[in-house]
RNA sequence: UGGUCUAUGGUGUAACUGGCAACACGUCUGGUUUUGGUCCAGAAGAGUCUAGGUUCGAGCCCUAGUAGACCAACCA
């Protein structure tokens, strides 16, 4: 434990948050009142978004060796579930943090009962007993104050005897509501007389039929931190207006105690993906994935069967950082810090996925052979397994082409590649069907290859390796191959389209590939690599007879980048080495300032985008149209400069050209909408 | 039209009470490698939203803009 100060020694750089502590410390406040707590409300499951507020409140705990409380905020029965306590219970020990106490909301019920009559003894509180619509209605707006409510100066007395009498049940839901007085006029509109309390005549997961009465958010937060000792309380940005009556009502209980803080950081969010509770619940609602914990979703459960590790979660949530912009962090980050712990733990084995039958003209017919392959090369204690080879093997479709050009390192006709743990084969002659697909790759091996074996020939050195399965002893899989659930950056960002309409059809695969026997024990959760492929680990519902594997994530793969290019393409790089800024730059360069200019300093922009655009291909700008996504001013670029290049190279749009176009003519930015319409009238889009 | 918050490479986060803008991801080179993975070495990429001001000196302070986010649930 003593290893966090030895972080803080090697001053590793603080966010805000603790920086505030710092702070406090050095005023004079005593590290053993540190406290903090993570109080999600029961009511769906944790997701990654959460993580984040886990990883600080919990993370902090750690750094200061200080407690941190788990509460469930379950002010509201109408959506809460044991259910969804015992999942989230069981995310946050599975992510691998401790917390101090396991707290409820509902314990301080009681507690909070008899504060609010404290209050309306004091004239700070009061029963009203009008129709919510009312309420509504006297709220004012955000340029308007508010009006009192009628019955905002009944007496103390009458004040009581009707709060009694809605505890005791006697009135319906709606009837009337516990309001705080502090001032309808207050340009903060959570000020202007919040609710305290509304009946609700539902049964309570923890506390059944004894109360009709619950406590709103905003009356029980801040005096549930004070009655557990929470020294700093934090929470996402959209609270920061809170953080004024969460003030408030402390001020009213307030007598000796640790006082609580509440500080506002920006929530995580994470591109291709939704976070809200409410969404998440549709995709299951209406079966789009197969439940909370399907592959595909965000939540905690579904990355775990997914395969992500616990480690790799916190390693993420801790690179993210903490600060108070909103920010939307690229998959790719999740993805590296899985692949990180993954090859630190996960066995290699070979499987092969899209299969083609590869015959090994001179390898001895019948015959097989046990081969010694290395179970993990990062991992020296993991030791080494056998694999059987034979004369007919499994080979990747995708590792053979007839016509190759040299950037090809797989096999072809004539070239030789080494088969992984194996034998060096030389590509001799392919078999069609009728519609001209390959039904088999003849090759001839090199018996002196042999890995391992220390002649001459095993250590040659060919280019491409390639991953097998020999066909008689190999084992068919089910594999579930996953793409992201959304084809849009931000599914749930657009104001006028409903989330779901960019579901992505594609976002499960689910194949027969061939993998090795010994796999044959693999047991439920397993992680492997399936070398060159990814890692893969063994579903849930998986069964040795009927072996069935979730893709975590692909390898790293430099080469499926390059792949597109045509050779020519690839031989011209070497001459611009300079400092001068690319056309692509430009643009971004210039689109990043554009909506801060005066209207005459904007044109001098505008052809200055132009003219960087007359120089680059259409292409260049897919970059541009995922980068745009956050703002304004680098939209508007990318579409003057598609306009620009459109018309240089007298090209139509492109699909996603179009689909740039069509968002973009619905822009919230007002410049943007007009330049995207003038596009998409031009082209009919 | 009000209030509050925010603005640093493509992305995310740093830069101690003003002192040469750093780290991670991503991208690109090169090396090692029986995984086009890993590992190793290196490079490109921002001059900190704009305009003023204070200062010997501003990403940090001040003023005014601009852009984005949040705020009117008997939700949390």
């Amino acid at each position: 434990m003593f290893y966090y100060f030895k972080m803080s020694e090697e001053k590793k750089p603080l966010n805000f948050i603790e920086h505030i502590i710092e702070e406090d410390l050095e005023n004079g406040m005593s590290k053993e009142n540190l406290r903090f707590r993570f109080p999600p409300e029961p009511n769906g499951y944790l997701h990654i978004g959460h993580t984040k507020a886990i990883g600080i409140s919990f993370g902090l705990g750690l750094a200061y060796q200080a407690p941190v409380n788990l509460r469930f905020d379950d002010t509201n029965p109408a959506k809460e579930e044991q259910e969804y306590v015992d999942a989230i219970k069981n995310d946050i020990a599975w992510l691998g943090y401790q917390w101090d106490r396991e707290c409820y909301s509902s314990d301080y019920f009681e507690q909070l009962y008899n504060w609010t009559i404290q209050l309306i003894k004091e004239g700070k509180a009061y029963v009203d007993s009008q129709s919510a619509e009312m309420i509504a209605e006297q709220k004012g707006t955000t340029t308007e104050a508010g009006q009192n409510s009628p019955f905002r100066n009944r007496s103390v007395e009458e004040n009581l005897d009707l709060f009694k009498k809605m505890k005791d049940g006697v009135f319906d839901e709606g009837e009337h509501v516990v309001r705080a007085k502090i001032d309808m006029a207050d340009p903060n509109m959570l000020m202007r007389d919040p609710l305290m309390y509304r009946i609700l005549k539902k049964s309570h997961h923890r506390t059944g039929d004894t109360w009709c009465i619950y406590p709103m958010y905003d009356w029980t937060h801040g005096e549930s931190d004070y009655i557990e000792n929470i020294s700093h309380s934090l929470c996402s940005l959209e609270f920061k207006p809170h953080r004024k009556l969460y003030d408030w009502f402390l001020d009213q209980i307030y007598t000796d105690n640790i006082r609580p803080k509440q500080r506002e950081f920006a929530r995580l969010n994470l591109s291709y993906t939704i976070m809200s509770k409410r969404k998440l619940l549709k995709l299951v609602e209406e079966k789009v994935v197969t439940g909370w914990d399907d592959p595909r979703m965000p939540t905690i459960s579904g990355l775990r069967r997914r395969g992500y590790t616990p480690n790799s979660i916190r390693k993420f949530v801790e690179t993210v950082g903490v600060a108070k912009r909103e920010n939307v962090i690229d998959v790719s980050l999740l993805e590296f810090c899985v692949r990180e712990d993954l090859n630190k733990i996960a066995p290699r084995v070979m499987a092969v996925l899209d299969p083609v039958k590869l015959v090994i003209t001179n390898y001895p017919k019948g015959e097989e052979e046990w081969l010694e392959s290395e179970n993990n090369p990062e991992d020296a204690s993991s030791g080494t397994r056998n694999v059987p080879f034979s004369g007919e093997l499994y080979i990747e479709r995708e590792d053979f082409k007839e016509d190759a050009g040299q950037k090809y390192f797989r096999l072809t006709l004539g070239k030789e590649v080494r088969l992984k743990n194996a034998y060096i084969i030389k590509g001799e002659e392919v078999i069609k069907d009728d519609s001209g697909r390959i039904t088999e790759i003849r090759c001839t091996y090199d018996p002196k290859s042999k890995s391992g074996s220390g002649t001459e020939e095993s250590k040659r050195n060919v280019k491409g390796t390639l991953h097998w399965v020999s066909v008689a002893h190999a084992i068919p899989a089910k594999v579930r191959i996953y793409d992201r659930l959304f084809s849009d950056e931000a599914p749930g960002g657009h104001k006028d389209k409903d989330f779901m309409e960019f579901l992505n059809p594609n976002s499960l695969k689910v194949i027969t590939g061939y993998v090795e026997p010994s796999l044959k024990e693999a047991s439920k959760l397993d992680q492997f690599q399936f070398q060159r492929l990814g890692y893969f680990n063994v579903d849930d519902d998986s069964k040795p007879d009927a072996l069935v594997f979730n893709k975590t994530v692909g390898l790293r793969d430099t080469w499926a980048k390059v792949k597109p290019k045509s050779p020519q393409q690839t031989t011209q790089k070497a001459p611009q080495k300079q400092h001068t800024v690319l056309p692509i730059d430009e643009i971004k360069r210039a689109g990043k300032k554009y909506t801060n200019l005066p209207e005459e300093k904007r044109e001098v922009l505008k052809n200055k985008i132009k003219e960087a655009a007359l120089q680059i291909d259409i292409e260049e700008l897919i970059p541009l149209y995922e980068t745009a996504v956050k703002k304004a001013g680098t939209r508007i670029a990318t579409a003057i400069a598609l306009d620009t290049v459109l018309e240089n190279k007298g090209l139509q749009p492109d699909q996603l050209a179009k689909d740039f176009i069509i968002k973009a003519s619905d822009d919230k930015n007002e410049l943007l909408q007009l330049e995207a319409k003038e596009i998409a009238s031009k082209y009919n889009i």
